[in-house]
RNA sequence: GCCGAUGUAGCUCAGGGGUAGAGCGUUUCCUUGGUAAGGAAGAGGUCAUGGGUUCAAUUCCCAUCAUUGGCUCCA
């Protein structure tokens, strides 16, 4: 007999050569059906697999990551399965499980191409397979059988992973007719997958690499329950809905132009509001904390980024040298405001008594990103970063990291963005040539961001490789409607910009000191930011932010100037109006405007007219009954007042 | 930049070898209304651009541009 422990610390005796889904029979049949993978000790297991000493387990279903990870995982090698029936020749090459679904890249035969047409026909064959109810079975082989059997089966991808892996025990998984190299762990058998999407096809470089050649990846997601598809693929619908590129036309926030250039967004009227009450809203909490404003020209001199370090690194990939009337005079359009704000630093002396300065620039900046990566208002070639620099001394640096970090939190939390992940990104621990700076100073502004984060009780993930060129980060990511991950707020240690410019500031010591600069963004930019923001609000922007707060409504045209009227006595108290004196009906008229999604439609008539009030309807909630003109104007302030103050501590 | 898809009216889209359609929007007129679509008439398109095949191309083929799903990149 053996003991196993359970998560709760509850001990059952089980004979030995036990199996997980026997364990799960024994509590209930129920749990049974439904477990999917195990625990054993620490180590995700096969259902299947015996236990022959005392363990602690837990047992995963659809619930857990751990679950869904074995599920999609041999989603993966059905798919596979049902692509070898159906394309005798394919190259496999790897096809993991991810956060939601699973892929498998391959390498076709010459001359066969996959279009999503053709996905159908593979997801009919996966069910065909699933149904056959085949077992997933494990196999240990030696490194040596292993490359055997994929040399022979001629699957060159297969045979360079196991030759990059260590001498031993390599695993096999087999189901039907289909052996793939792999960890595991699986489903007990191909069964348990009822419903399967497959939902995107895309090239995808062998091991990341663009030098590598282009595999065909297919994307797809599966389930153990139809209704469990149809409710995803709802879900992938609603979020589409919510799409920043969709909402921005429909409520005519942005454009784009292609006479004006791609990747260069034109920002609308309303767009614009939208855009300038966020800026206000940082200037004043910039203000708050210290920063002064500075203003920098949209172009350099070439010089400037060669001394910044930023034209050997990006230069021959950005938008190309300005020339002028002179000979072999060049300038570039300003892929950052760094460079600009350090030479503000240096044009006076500083005393450490002036330390830390903190200069602060919504600055336009130009990169000229790849043409396929360009993505709506998130990835574009001209946008404003709402961008900062602080220069302190050595002693200040974990202060003012701290104090960056509390103004991007207030940031967050003011706007309700709770879902982030904070990022601390490091160099990469091999690959050390892409980067300038010493080692030391590397060191030093790795180990600041660490401490500051963890003295500030921050939960992060360290990404190695992730750092920027010339410093480590502190990076906020927010999700958008589908999933994709975007870096917004960004803090940065930098040690080497002040070496290339010899910044410096006299120490109480009477000596030559240099400063340390921080780079900090909380927005990131003002475009990526107002995406998210559109993809979290789905365009129910926080009344403090709407272009338009409220709109009015009159009933008719006959009440088009008491409309006017009381437009002219709300804007008086700073209210953001709008009137729709178009000839329509009432109705008419308050479904545009709900669907403009305008926080508050005032309604006016003969009777409002008469008692000098407004009618009030709230967005998505309905009728609010009669207010005075004045108390709806401090109803709103209020609302306001409370949205952005509240918060604070 | 690479692999795939897409490009028809301002927007959302249908169509298809014989030079075009719907809904919404817009314009004009009727209507002047009480909490999510009142009615009528009209305007609006070199079917992304450039080549090719064909008696004939918006439709088929190729290229370019743009958009888009990914990959690589992202100061």
């Amino acid at each position: 007999m053996i003991k196993i422990t359970f998560p709760d610390n509850s001990v059952r005796e089980y004979d030995s050569g036990i199996t997980g889904i026997e364990i799960a029979k024994s509590i209930s049949n129920n749990l049974a059906k439904e477990v999917l993978s195990i625990t054993v000790n620490g180590d995700i297991q096969d259902l299947t697999r015996t236990i022959t000493t005392d363990s602690s387990i837990k047992l995963h279903t659809w619930d857990d990551k751990e679950g869904k990870h074995a599920f999609w995982h041999s989603s993966a090698h059905l798919m596979a399965e049902a692509i070898e029936a159906i394309y005798p020749g394919v190259k496999l090459a790897i096809g993991p499980s991810i956060e939601s679904g699973f892929y498998y890249d391959l390498d076709m035969p010459e001359g066969t191409t996959v279009t999503d047409k053709d996905l159908p026909a593979i997801e009919k064959k996966m069910i065909e397979l699933a149904r056959l109810k085949n077992s997933y079975t494990r196999e240990d082989i030696t490194k040596a059988e292993a490359l055997n059997y994929f040399e022979n089966k001629g699957d060159q991808y297969k045979t360079e992973l196991i030759s990059d892996l260590e001498d031993g025990t390599i695993t096999l998984y087999k189901q039907g007719n289909f052996t793939d190299l792999c960890r595991g762990p699986h489903l007990p058998n191909t069964g348990y997958i009822k419903a399967v999407k497959l939902l995107s096809i895309a090239g995808a470089y062998w091991r990341g690499n663009e030098k590598n050649k282009q595999l065909t990846r297919i994307y797809g997601i599966s389930f153990p329950k139809q209704k469990m598809l149809e409710e995803h693929m709802i879900l992938l619908e609603e979020a589409k809905k919510r799409d920043h590129r969709k909402i921005g036309k429909e409520l005519d926030l942005f454009t784009f132009s292609q006479r004006v250039g791609q990747g260069l967004p034109l920002w609308l009227p309303k767009g614009a509001m939208l855009r300038e009450r966020l800026e206000n809203f940082l200037k004043r909490v910039q203000k708050e904390h210290g920063y002064l404003p500075v203003i920098t020209p949209h172009i350099g001199n070439k010089e400037l980024y060669v001394t910044s370090g930023h034209y050997a690194k990006y230069g021959a990939d950005s938008f190309q040298p300005i020339n002028t009337p002179a000979e072999g005079e060049e300038f570039l359009l300003k892929p950052m405001n760094c460079p600009h704000h350090c030479e503000i630093f240096k044009a006076r002396p500083k005393s450490y008594k002036d330390l830390p300065v903190r200069y602060a620039e919504f600055g336009t900046v130009y990169r000229y990103e790849q043409s396929g990566e360009l993505h709506g208002l998130t990835r574009v070639r001209g946008f404003t970063q709402d961008d900062a620099h602080i220069f302190c001394r050595p002693d200040q640096l974990k202060d003012e990291f701290k104090k960056v970090i509390d103004i991007v939190l207030y940031i967050f939390k003011t706007l309700n963005f709770e879902n982030f992940v904070t990022q601390i990104s490091l160099r990469d621990q091999v690959n050390r040539e892409k980067y300038i700076g010493s080692d030391e100073n590397w060191e030093k502004a790795e180990n600041a961001i660490i401490e500051a984060t963890s003295e500030k009780g921050l939960e992060t993930v360290v990404e190695y490789g992730e750092a920027a060129f010339y410093g480590p980060k502190l990076d906020f990511m927010v999700k958008d409607a589908l999933g994709r991950s975007w870096q917004l707020g960004t803090i940065q240690v930098d040690y080497n910009l002040p070496e290339r410019f010899e910044l410096e500031y006299v120490g109480s010591d009477d000596q030559k000191h240099r400063p340390i600069m921080i780079h900090r963004a909380p927005f990131g930019s003002m475009e990526r930011f107002v995406a998210v923001l559109i993809e979290h609000t789905a365009g129910k922007f926080p009344l403090w932010l709407n272009p338009d707060q409220a709109v009015i409504l009159p009933i008719s045209e006959k009440y088009n100037d008491y409309a006017n009227k009381v437009a002219d006595m709300l804007s008086k108290e700073d209210v953001r109006v709008i009137v729709d004196s178009r000839n329509e009906k009432i109705g008419k008229k308050i479904r545009d405007n709900e669907l403009m999604k305008i926080p508050y439609l005032l309604i006016v008539g003969e009777q409002e007219e008469n008692s000098q009030s407004v009618s009030v309807r709230k967005q998505g909630d309905g009728d609010k009954g009669t207010m005075s003109i004045g108390e709806f104007a401090s109803h709103i302030q209020e609302e306001v007042k409370k949205l952005i103050e509240v918060k604070e501590n």
